[in-house]
DNA sequence: CCGCATCCGTTTCGATACTG
DNA sequence: CAGTATCGAAACGGATGCGG
């Protein structure tokens, strides 16, 4: 069984050599959203073949950032979860999804989309500093068991899974993904986006101002091709 | 020429399409220390076939991450450097070096190391909050024509490329690029380290002492397998 | 030399089928 | 449900060749 192995002696190498082969940071990706079965991960990866899937998931166990976590009769199931090691690679996965979200385009009318993606996609651009205390709960059109929160407050905004909306001073309803983030971005105003319908407020609509200041869309730029790079 | 992608509607996808192939992200690092050539490129990869690399270099023009400049003549050349685009990859190669650093290891026998990425290796722990105002140049065996500056101050630690020992208030020679991490960590006094002769010091040796607050190496930590995993 | 293009043996991938 | 087995297709690694 042979590992590949870059013949480098270097720290992105190594970790390169555990997460950049095809579908893994995916894997890494769905498993930071929660526990998986094989079969969850296989779908929700739309398109693996059983082979690799088996194959990533073996390797990753060996690196330990995975683990099997079997669940106890009567329905025993094998989970999947992440090590301490594998959490750790959310903020590379956070990173690297701010960086994909330049290119993501339009949806192609057969991109598998999981619901569960949106959170991740929020914690993508979720301020690190102070931000207002506000709780917003967030559900978006064909994700509708896929609600979450996104709670502001001292230590940087937070994503939390779940449906305590209750706890939330407003409930927004999204037609789509993107009307979400931009909204955020400021791109799309309330007023517009309230009065075309791509939106639905419940709750204190003015209150949805703070959005902007909860999630941090700014866009990181550069003068074009100087010849030293900063590092 | 079939380009791989991933059915996802998701950006990290979208990223993982762009920089997830073999060799990619270690390209990106390479120009993140500069421009290269293709030879630079083919040896500081040690073990790219030209075939390969030449895909890669062309793919990554093709999606804007990085882009070609000619030298003029006398000495005519093509110079490889990233694009804004491609310099926005920071963040990522430093997150992913990180996490990679705890499976570094030891050196293997035939491990290829380029003496600029301990220019990499250090900004991957540069603290990013305000730093005492400090500047330590620094050279490790090895790699004596890739000295570089460790420069402290209010926007945090910044990494300089260069040879202007005469700003710095210290010069750290390390016999190996452990020695100097294991120094920032805390893992390694200074009295231990002089005192063994695996650093030499120039300068006040006392100032020396602020190196584990210029460079973060803080492991960061969680408990084992919780069932929730944050986002 | 430098920047590839081509050829070829080996590895890896993807789709389907099959099993406990 | 959770994989293994198989097999053709694509990708990779190494060597060689070739124009600027």
């Amino acid at each position: 069984m042979p590992v590949f192995r870059y013949a480098q002696y270097c720290p992105l190498a190594r970790a390169a050599e555990v997460v950049g082969e095809r579908w893994t940071i995916l894997i890494v990706r769905d498993l930071l959203l929660g526990p998986k079965r094989f079969s969850d991960l296989k779908r929700s990866l739309g398109g693996v073949s059983a082979s690799v899937l088996s194959e990533r998931l073996g390797r990753l166990e060996e690196r330990d950032v995975i683990a099997r976590s079997e669940v106890a009769p009567p329905t025993p199931a094998t989970l999947y979860i992440l090590t301490s090691s594998g959490r750790r690679l959310l903020p590379v996965v956070l990173e690297l999804a701010r960086w994909g979200t330049a290119m993501l385009g339009a949806r192609e009318p057969n991109d598998h989309f999981e619901p569960e993606w949106l959170r991740l996609g929020c914690a993508t651009f979720a301020r690190k500093g102070p931000t207002p205390a506000c709780t917003i709960a967030v559900r978006v059109a064909g994700a509708e068991q896929a609600g979450f929160l996104l709670v502001g407050g001292e230590s940087g905004t937070e994503v939390r899974a779940g449906d305590q909306f209750a706890d939330a001073a407003i409930i927004l309803a999204a037609d789509a993904p993107m009307t979400l983030f931009a909204l955020a971005s400021g791109g799309l105003s309330i007023a517009q986006a309230t009065a075309s319908g791509v939106i639905a407020v419940e709750g204190d609509v003015a209150a949805l101002e703070v959005l902007p200041e909860l999630l941090d869309m700014a866009p990181a730029e550069t003068e074009p091709h100087p010849p030293q790079q900063g590092v």
